[in-house]
DNA sequence: TTATTATATAATAAAATGGTTTTTGTATTC
DNA sequence: GAATACAAAAACCATTTTATTATATAATAA
């Protein structure tokens, strides 16, 4: 789950892609006409858009010759609910973080060194 | 703007810099602190850390020794509006988008050519 | 079947990125 | 002022990513 999220930002944060997706939503394009309104070699926007249907964010139709892909809106709102998600999830119970818990726990209770030293000054 | 939207994209597509941004929404911390807890050198976490600063996606504070970074939420709510807005923008008037403008236009009037084929065919 | 059009894949070179080690800077304490 | 603690910057190397060129595959048309 969070390696899709990250895998989703990161397909959004590069250039090409974020302006190809600009361009789908304003509508659904095969890749030659990406290619040729983005004015980009047909194989850049080819192994951009891989990236983005890896990460789920656009879908793709065969008609004859041509592939179109399409935005999906759908997956982008949920991907930013399951990001507030992760964000608000407590530690305990969340996949990954068990080690990282018990590191916190142990500063927290034992030795949060600003706290020891302010009370010394007191 | 839209150069803001990557940024910050690219910021959250990574997943250490993930990982510190959700160690802080567990509490704010110093990078000593998140050093520790999440087990990696000290100039790695700081290096993120800048990034995640010039994404605008923490807020520092200084305390003697100390920088305690913050995770800034209002900004990530804005960012994600500004994604939005970004994708329902009309072409027309959006920064950086005369060309495309212009070739998406000249595609669409002259010989979308997929309506070519199916119009001969009937 | 052969030629054409659209797309995907492979291979390469160049650029960017991430992580470690080392150094520098800055605030604090003695 | 000297020593200490924390953080940032610099230098370095390994890895990944991007764009290009070349090639392969898929679908259609002749």
């Amino acid at each position: 789950m969070e390696k899709n999220i990250y895998k989703a930002f990161k397909a959004l944060g590069e250039p090409t892609r974020l302006k190809i997706i600009k361009m789908l939503s304003v509508q659904s394009m095969c890749v030659c006409e990406l290619s040729e309104i983005l004015d980009m070699l047909q194989p850049r926007v080819s192994q951009h858009l891989k990236i983005l249907k890896d990460a789920d964010l656009v879908k793709e139709s065969k008609e004859g010759y041509w592939v179109y892909y399409s935005l999906d809106k759908e997956r982008l709102h949920r991907l930013w609910n399951q990001f507030l998600a992760f964000l608000d999830a407590d530690l305990k119970g969340l996949e990954g973080y068990e080690e990282e818990l018990q590191r916190l726990l142990n500063i927290d209770s034992n030795e949060r060194v600003k706290d020891k030293k302010e009370k010394l000054k007191k």
